[in-house]
DNA sequence: GCCGAAGGTGAGCGAGCGCTTAGTGCGGCC
DNA sequence: GGCCGCACTAAGCGCTCGCTCACCTTCGGC
């Protein structure tokens, strides 16, 4: 969990279960290059360069290049629905929940950044196939966020008045941070997720005392 | 303004600036076919393709197909400025300059999904100094949407802790419409906007009756 | 000590790319 | 009416792409 090698260009995550460790590398390569440069603009004799491998070697393990992504964005989405999962089903109240959730989601964005740049945008590159498999996976990650925000407005928790455009609207958030965060700039995946959790809590008007902290004394709305 | 003939696929909006006729001819193609497969995946001859041109045409109105994005991507970022600047300068409250701001920005990005997409996404496929000017007109555009929120925060009007963060955050909002919004979905452009003025409006604490009006009784659904 | 499988390489294939060039059709000006 | 120049095309150049294939190396099992 040390944040100083994930930094150090490897984002070493998840990637564990990928075996052997030539199939490793070379998926890692490719998160990569398909982060900095999209994924039509990437070569196969790229990736097994950065994995210090022939263009050939490629092959063994991978039938094409689309496969490398298939792989990457099923582990990713998957990864982001387990994180989300885990914070819709602790113990606590919608609000406490939600913040969680919107915490952990956008620290995995920000820290994981270049992962989660290829997993959120390199979606149309995919066939169909490989498409609707993954969008089957995202619409469970849009359910896990709408389930939260559905049980605080019924508890009254939240003063919500789309649930479904709220949950677009948080998803979208969280999303976008990908586009934007910058290792380099000043605020840490830390601090932005903070900074989000309570920005969410306001657009669905929750009263606990996570959205007052954000202002200043207590009170109001 | 109309929105019928928007939405019949040309998206016919600011290109009317672009001269002669088959030059505008081949940027619409390139605007269509850079949205829906992204930049590196489309070929100049499907570009000159759509427009009814032979490959060849194209280089006769410019010099290359990365000339193309550079010029969709600069109208693109002029016309998400003259959006903003227009929101921000009109008279009124900054939380009626705000509501403004995010719902026509909200609604050029769900509306002209096809130009925003590339305006928004294809950053990174322009070379470096094209890419700089481009980053130039964004740096404004985020400073548009930052004076209102400073405003507001320095009258009372707003409660903000970060002014920083949560301009980002509004601005993520607007722009990440572009990758998701659907013209075939259950939302009009025009919805997205309210709905989205309204969580906007919450994120920063605004007091108004806006932001009231979403919590209970009167108006919309 | 030999063998077969697994993992890797160097060379190169057909295809399709961005872009060029020589030539064509045609409207406008003297 | 003749000619120029502009918009456009057909053909194709040089290159790089994704991917393949024949061959090489390493190594555990007997």
């Amino acid at each position: 969990m040390s944040t100083a090698e994930e930094t150090a260009g490897g984002e070493a995550q998840a990637w564990g279960e990928v075996t052997p460790d030539a199939a490793r590398r070379l998926l890692i390569a490719a998160v990569e290059a398909f982060a900095e440069r999209g994924y039509h603009a990437t070569t196969t004799r790229d990736i097994a360069g950065r994995a210090g491998m022939s263009p050939a070697a490629l092959y063994i393990h991978y039938k094409t290049k689309e496969e490398l992504l298939h792989r990457i964005s099923r582990i990713g989405h998957e990864k982001a629905l387990e994180i989300l999962r885990t914070a819709s089903r602790r113990e606590g109240s919608a609000t406490e929940r939600l913040a969680d959730a919107v915490s952990s989601f956008v620290r995995w964005h920000a820290g994981g950044r270049t992962t989660a740049r290829v997993v959120q945008y390199e979606l149309e590159s995919l066939g169909p196939d490989a498409r609707a498999e993954i969008l089957a996976l995202r619409r469970q990650v849009d359910g896990e966020v709408r389930g939260i925000i559905e049980e605080g407005a019924r508890s009254g928790e939240f003063e919500v008045v789309d649930v479904h455009g709220t949950t677009l609207a948080v998803l979208s958030l969280c999303i976008d941070v990908a586009r934007w965060f910058n290792v380099d700039g000043p605020r840490t995946p830390e601090q932005v997720g903070e900074l989000y959790a309570d920005l969410v809590l306001r657009m669905v008007g929750a009263q606990g005392p996570a959205a007052a902290e954000a202002g200043e004394p207590p009170a109001q709305r």
